[in-house]
DNA sequence: TTGTACGCGTTATCAT
DNA sequence: ATGATAACGCGTACAA
């Protein structure tokens, strides 16, 4: 890659001169900025970035972190700090997980937005601080300079529930996701909550494991089915899963909502397609808020309170 | 952020032996290397990464570059590209347009892949060398040290339509594409030459406008419903539009496949779904070969010949 | 206009 | 066994 010096030696000019041109200083004679203008365009001369930022220190560029490739809404949540990013003249690289933490070490970045559960609150901890602030999505570490934001399941789910009773539904099977994640936990408990407060009894041997895949959705829903003892109906710990159940039931002929009714959890594209009842989480939109939380950290203005956002329920044709 | 001088100041020796202790050398007495581990892990050092290849000047890391958030296929590309990196030892920052010029421009990263349409021929040959070399996916530049990754549209359209000539189809209809597009102008072509080749005659009227999305499909078979004059066969330049088309003939009480075959091209995720007659490109596997190519060029052994990837029809159930 | 010290964090070399 | 310091790369800024 052509520098500085490549065009200083083939101009004839010192190094400050070059410079000088390309930062439009008036300190150069006509002829020598021509020249050196010229000979900048021909052999391509491009600014080094980091050279360029060597002093100042500020390459106002913020780094993305995730790992999991298998969540479209990932592009979303992306896409929502890219534009808040761009709106505020700052620059997003995007990085997964081995990489990231190389790109952290770096001083590079000025900042992070951390999604990936594999980032370990140690090796954040260890980096963070008042010139490298962290915001960590849907989880909370309790740092001076890493801020959380996160999505409520929690009363969302809880809402859900409560129309559900509302609208008269008393027999309620539920399939979980991963026990360990805080989604599952978060879900089930506000699920159990509700029941609770309701008076209605919640049998466990309605409870069926998942896994948050399509497959474990599937599989739950034929255990169900062998059961012979329907739910009203099914909530579902994400889409996935409830498009899996919802395939299982229609294979055994059952119709939904007929037969028996379904919830899911995300508005996922597919949720769409199946006309699914779920919880749109407003992916772009917290990612935009992510971003501006950092921001606001980056310039001191902000603070590490948590951030929460809310979801909303996606009324569709899966529910009588 | 915690460095090597903060590490010997607090533990009262220099910076040299510092470095040496991290970098399990042995010329360091027993007490004094266990006393700076011991200060390493209290104070969460972490070795700065740009520091370090300051000297080596390899970071081992490319940078992959797009822009497009609407696609869910863009992460199966970035998934591929990042495996092969990690089995070969290297790290991945993706960037957007915006931020991946500033990238490019430092000496961080040792290559890039490019997906970008928006980034330019120009920009592209300026940063280009022996030591950056750079892959560009589906795009053709003439330069000595960048290769091009391109999926092969027009042999698997040409196939695509053989195929279904061979089963008897001989009314055609086509939706295609943006038609500054090299996909939609590949795919059409196909089409076009595979039926010529056949003796079949395709009539103007039969072409509809789209321009990728959904809702153009679903316009464009709108306005094919009021024609009357439905043709056997719907070829879409992708599966958007096929789903916008199929939307629109059911809403008109049309059956698929017995009143109208349907096929698209991309096998989306939707595809699926909607058991639609495809051409599947194998997203991840080009974004894995795209980074062994590159990888290939960085180590001195790839050439900059174009490297071509093959599509293969999925016969689903929108075809009779 | 030019020469050159400076900034970043680490590593390598040579002294002590 | 430990320390002092130059070097790495590239552009900027300031004195000459």
């Amino acid at each position: 890659m052509v520098g500085i010096k490549d065009i200083a030696k083939a101009a004839e000019v010192s190094v400050s001169t070059v410079s000088n041109v390309i930062n439009g200083r008036k300190n150069v004679g006509k002829a020598t900025r021509e020249k050196i203008l010229s000979i900048c365009e021909e052999m391509g001369y491009q600014p080094n970035f980091l050279g360029k930022t060597l002093k100042s220190g500020k390459t106002d560029t913020i780094v993305f972190n995730f790992s999991d490739f298998d969540r479209a809404f990932y592009l979303k949540i992306i896409e929502g700090i890219n534009d808040y990013l761009l709106e505020n003249g700052l620059d997003l690289i995007v990085s997964t997980t081995n990489s990231s933490q190389n790109i952290m070490r770096s001083n590079y970045p000025q900042g992070a937005i951390i999604l990936d559960k594999k980032m370990d609150n140690k090796f954040l901890v260890s980096v963070a601080g008042p010139d490298f602030p962290i915001v960590v999505m849907d989880r909370i570490v309790d740092h001076n300079h890493i801020k959380s934001v996160i999505v409520e399941n929690y009363p969302v789910m809880c809402d859900l529930v409560q129309s559900l009773i509302d609208k008269g539904f008393r027999e309620f099977g539920y399939i979980g996701g991963i026990e360990s994640s805080l989604d599952h936990q978060e879900r089930y408990q506000a699920f159990l909550d509700t029941l609770e407060k309701n008076d209605i009894l919640f049998h466990r041997t309605h409870y069926y494991h998942g896994d948050f895949s399509e497959e474990s959705g599937y599989r739950a829903a034929k255990i169900l089915i062998l059961s012979n003892n329907l739910p009203e109906l099914l909530i579902c710990a994400n889409d996935n899963m409830a498009i899996g159940a919802i395939k299982a039931l229609k294979e055994n002929n059952y119709s939904i909502p007929e037969d028996i009714s379904i919830t899911g959890f995300d508005d996922s594209s597919m949720a769409e397609t199946y006309e699914l009842t779920t919880v749109a989480i407003p992916r772009y939109e917290s990612g935009y808020l992510a971003a501006k939380e950092l921001v606001e950290m980056i310039r001191g203005t902000g603070t590490n309170q948590s951030f929460k956002i809310n979801a909303t329920i996606k009324w569709r044709n899966t529910v009588k």
